[in-house]
DNA sequence: TCTAATGGTAAAGCTACTTGACTATATCCG
DNA sequence: CGGATATAGTCAAGTAGCTTTACCATTAGA
């Protein structure tokens, strides 16, 4: 293969690395907000992976399979996370009226305080990174990875 | 805290989920190109974190702690990738004429396939995606994250 | 009622990093 | 020139965030 060949893929390597970019931003954007929160109170023990859980958190409770439908991981992996997060405080498992084998995944009060707290976080850098980009770049860029999200789920479901 | 302010913080942090779904979404378009890449060399060895790296190998070769940097991730991180590709018949790392320190992680031939063959996973992502997007949606999504991306990184430098 | 599905746990392993400590070479400076 | 400091890279160990496999308890369906 000739050098000029190469160098003519790589070109269109560049074009196709819309998918390059969405891994570093989401990488850098970890940090920052990991950042932030470090900054705020430097002796948390919660981890981004924990803070991810809390949005899906219904008030009345969620059962942990759900949390990992909802997320897109395995049950374990919640099950690991929602541990952690019962040895902080954070939530408590309190036994699902419904189904015997099932339990939800309730806040204590100390977790909605600490889940207000992370929102503040979050929107902070939201704003921070508001503030550079624009309102309306911010904006359709929250379209744009809604859209794509849909597509990648899509893509895997019918499969 | 009464739930009617809860439920209101839950509305704003729904509002607040752009960087949420970027990290959604970084993590499903990882699982969906390793399974494209699966699909068609059943036996690869070659992971995410080492084709991550393929663009940014020159041809002439490229230094390892520039490697780093350009992926913001450590020098011994890059290290250990390298010695993956390595043991892959993927690089090889030549001595810099420049700097007895430094080596130069190089292509191989069968590098260079490699990198072309995992080009053409990613267009065919990239070209499923845009199928459901729209190009229009994918060209302005492209744009938004690389200036989200300048953003964060702006954000880290000066500090 | 037997079977299969579902909710969850336990244990181990894997990927993709990190930090800290170290060596070898290079560069700047008095 | 010699010495402090910076840089390229390695070695070893540890951490975060998952996964897979195996299993138990309960429930739902035929």
């Amino acid at each position: 293969m000739p050098d000029s060949d190469y160098r003519q893929r790589l070109e269109q390597q560049k074009q196709a690395s819309t998918l390059q970019l969405l891994f570093k931003a989401s990488r850098l954007a970890n940090e920052r907000a990991l950042e932030l929160v470090r900054a705020r109170s430097p002796d948390t023990r919660v981890r981004p992976a924990h803070t991810a859980l809390f949005p899906h958190i219904d008030l009345e409770g969620t059962r942990q399979t759900v949390l990992a439908s909802r997320l897109g991981i395995s049950k374990q992996a919640v099950g690991q996370l929602v541990d952690d997060l019962v040895a902080m405080g954070m939530v408590e498992r309190v036994p699902d009226p419904d189904d015997a084998r099932a339990r939800l995944v309730c806040f204590t009060a100390t977790g909605r305080l600490a889940l207000l707290d992370g929102l503040a976080v979050l929107m902070q850098l939201q704003a921070e990174l508001e503030g550079r980009l624009g309102a309306e770049v911010m904006h359709t860029l929250q379209q744009n990875l809604a859209a794509l999200l849909s597509a990648l789920e899509e893509g895997t479901a019918p499969g």
